[in-house]
DNA sequence: CGACGCACCTGTGCGC
DNA sequence: TGCGCACAGGTGCGTC
């Protein structure tokens, strides 16, 4: 679910809650978000103790740094994220907490167990970062840098957006809104936008980052848009199949790429015969 | 290399 | 009211 938007917001939350935090215990359940060779009793034994001294984010990755060289990899998956514990009862779905000494609790919470937790060697970071490619809001983009990512590739638009080692960071919703955008259809082959598309494209996956950024930041904890059904759907085109296009007016109709459905406007992203044609030649 | 289906998981909403 | 199915903002694997 959490896109890179969603990620910057939650690693926002947990610098602030983590500044100057030690954890005293800390604790996961047994359950497939745990990988590699991270179980129960490691994770425990790498983080009681240790000392917060950073996260960073790079694409859907959290990275959170702790004393003594301890490293904790997090990705949220489809339906994971940390909060804070209100009362003294666990959250439904908690998977994994952390027993701050002043005697906050963070739980990661994890519905369809998606997302992942990995102890890691601080000093492995920067593999991971570097098997990324660039983070759009990290490491900005304009229409040369977008070009040069994209390279000559015939794939659909969307499939190479959506391939983190392309851009990092971008998912289903951020890809539709950013293709919507630059009026461009999320099957036409990478190599037959043209310089304007392509700048077009980069600013827009710019600016519904940057959009979706703000909605979030407009709550202080950590809340998802889809966790409040009486909020409006700040997106343009996803989740609006059916409405009418707030450009031209014309229904936003649906298509599966990549197993992903990818809401567009037919009038505004046009796809024509000779694109297709184009991308395989 | 790339497209595709499927697997990993659970919850929700919709049609019958 | 209940059941079954499709679907959900992600990733990674095996197969053709």
């Amino acid at each position: 679910m959490p896109e890179l938007p969603e990620v910057e917001h939650q690693a926002r939350a947990l610098r602030r809650i983590l500044e100057g935090a030690t954890i005293d215990r800390a604790e996961a359940d047994r359950t497939p978000v745990l990988k590699g060779t991270t179980t129960p009793a490691s994770f425990a034994a790498a983080l009681a103790g240790r000392s917060f001294e950073g996260i960073e984010r790079v694409g859907k990755q959290l990275l959170l740094a702790f004393d003594g060289g301890a490293g904790l990899a997090s990705h949220l998956g489809m339906t994971g994220r940390w909060r804070v514990r209100a009362g003294d009862e666990g959250p439904r779905h908690g998977r994994a907490r952390l027993f701050l000494r002043d005697g906050r609790v963070l739980d990661y919470v994890d519905v369809r167990m998606l997302g992942r937790l990995e102890i890691v060697p601080r000093a492995s970071f920067a593999a991971i970062v570097a098997s990324l490619g660039p983070d759009p809001l990290r490491d900005g983009l304009d229409a040369e840098r977008l070009a040069a990512r994209i390279g000559g590739s015939g794939r659909p638009i969307k499939t190479v957006l959506l391939d983190q080692t392309v851009l990092a960071g971008l998912g289903n919703i951020q890809v539709t809104e950013a293709l919507f955008h630059a009026r461009v259809h999320p099957e036409r082959p990478a190599n037959t936008l043209t310089p304007a598309e392509i700048a077009a494209l980069a600013e827009g996956i710019l600016a519904t980052i940057l959009h979706t950024l703000a909605v979030h930041e407009r709550d202080e904890e950590i809340v998802y848009l889809s966790d409040r059904t009486d909020a409006p759907n700040p997106f343009l085109v996803y989740g609006r199949v059916g409405e009418a296009c707030p450009r031209c007016g014309k229904p936003i109709t649906t298509i599966t790429i990549a197993g992903r459905t990818s809401p567009h406007c037919p009038r505004c992203q046009r796809l024509t015969r000779s694109d297709l044609r184009r991308g395989r030649g």
